[in-house]
DNA sequence: CGGGTTAGCGCCCTCTGCTGGGAAAAA
DNA sequence: ATTTTTCCCAGCAGAGGGCGCTAACCCG
């Protein structure tokens, strides 16, 4: 009879409060208690007061004693309670059981699935009371909360003076400034440095220098790109041609006001002219190394046409290696639309072959343009962005910030 | 039966640290 | 003037701590 009852599902004991009901009688008596508040076992090394003896055992194992009975059997982690064990061990094996449903991460725990899904729900918990402005983390908003006291910490490079606001900060400057890659070489005295930091220290050292002197005179200049344009005066060239008109001019600046007092800024399609040889040689030292096809055009391309960057209409035109060009910002739309941005840049690459893209150019405000040279074709696109920056990914999938610019005056 | 113990589910909080966007500063 | 670098900050995931409560189990 007694054990026909223990496995009943009999619950005589009804609350007065709600409409639970319990089997025994303590267990009654302890739901109750969570109604009135009553709470009788009290800790003796603190304020704290609980329901049931084994909320007073647990709390005073997580606050008191810290004795923690479940040893993991991979590392030194233990634990007050087993559960918390269960969900260390998913960090060890890499079980991700809650799967978000909107999108394809899957959470080891639920709290972060929860917390994940308010990026889909756009819930934003956390509120400035200083500027209102709202986060969906209690953390952001702990950060955010610094920048407007005036006390923050304050995170002090052993290596340089260099100070962070953050930690995180202080490490990206040190893997930044202070970790060796390859060895910096200074292009004034070829000295070369182990890291960017003592890099940048001894370029000071040359500050107000003219360390580049032409061979033909006296003359020195500050910079390369100076000595360059003086050279020219001992040849008579002038490279910087107005397509325009065809007026030539010795520098770059001098092109650019000429135009602007001449001719109306040009916002149509300026086709691509032959590489000129002799700013080439003037460009080499800022050709970064070749990337590879994919990357520039996931890395740069694809993601400004996705978030419509490049304007709206993009002009492609495509340089073929026989110096016959073809404009092909129609059929990139039309294909656009039938299959999808990615369709179109795989276009672009098939037409590309998979030769190396040897440059990838630059921006500007108004009219930019950019090009994508993969072997003898080149691909330029030109654009009415008006953004600031362009980003690249480089072979591991991170970030590289920006994309090196081009000097040349096409 | 009563009281303690152990598992178990759930809720919520904090600390930590990486990533990438964008503005400002420097070149 | 434009391009490159640096600084600053929000977004967001990983890991763990502590508590509320209940059901099952154990044992005198
Ligand atoms: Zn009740
Ligand atoms: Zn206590
Ligand atoms: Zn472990
Ligand atoms: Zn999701
Ligand atoms: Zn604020």
């Amino acid at each position: 009879m007694r054990h026909m009852k223990t496995h009943s599902n009999e619950k005589p004991h009804k609350c007065t409060m709600c409409d639970r009901a319990f089997k025994t009688l303590a267990s009654l008596q302890n739901h109750h208690n969570t109604h009135t508040g009553v709470r009788p076992h009290k800790c003796k090394q603190c304020e704290a007061a609980f329901t049931t003896s084994g909320e007073l055992v647990r709390h005073i194992r997580y606050k008191h004693t810290f004795e923690k009975p479940h040893k993991c059997t991979e590392c030194d982690y233990a634990s007050v309670e087993l559960s918390k064990l269960k969900r260390h061990m998913r960090s060890h094996t890499g079980e991700r059981p809650y799967h978000c449903p909107h999108c394809n991460y899957a959470s080891p725990d639920t709290y972060k699935l929860k917390r994940h899904l308010r990026i889909h729900t756009g819930e934003k918990p956390y509120q400035c009371e200083i500027c209102g402005a709202k986060f969906t983390q209690s953390n952001s908003l702990k950060a955010h909360r610094l920048i407007h006291s005036g006390n923050k910490p304050v995170y002090q490079c052993e290596l340089c003076p260099t100070t962070c606001g953050r930690r995180t900060d202080l490490k990206i400057h040190m893997q930044k400034l202070h970790s060796s890659e390859k060895p910096l070489q200074c292009k004034k005295c070829l000295q070369e440095f182990p890291d960017r930091y003592s890099y940048k220290m001894h370029i000071k050292t040359h500050e107000g220098e003219k360390c580049f002197r032409c061979d033909q005179c006296d003359y020195a200049a500050y910079s390369m790109r100076l000595l360059e344009s003086h050279v020219l005066t001992h040849t008579g060239e002038k490279p910087f041609i107005c397509e325009i008109c065809g007026a030539t001019f010795r520098q770059k600046q001098l092109l650019r006001r000429h135009k602007s007092l001449y001719h109306t800024p040009e916002d149509d399609l300026i086709l691509v002219e032959q590489a000129k040889p002799k700013r080439a040689r003037i460009t080499t030292e800022h050709i970064s190394t070749p990337l590879t096809a994919e990357q520039v055009l996931q890395g740069s391309l694809l993601n400004d046409m996705k978030e419509g960057k490049l304007g709206e209409a993009p002009k492609v035109v495509i340089v073929h290696p026989d110096g016959r060009v073809e404009e092909v910002t129609r059929q990139l739309q039309s294909l656009a639309q039938q299959h999808g941005l990615e369709e179109v840049m795989m276009k672009m690459a098939t037409v590309n072959e998979q030769s190396e893209v040897w440059k990838l150019g630059g921006e500007g405000r108004g009219i930019s343009r950019r090009e994508v040279g993969v072997g003898g074709y080149t691909a330029a696109i030109v654009t009415c962005s008006t953004t600031q920056t362009r980003r690249s990914h480089d072979e591991n999938g991170h970030c590289e910030r920006t994309v090196r610019g081009m000097e040349t005056g096409w």
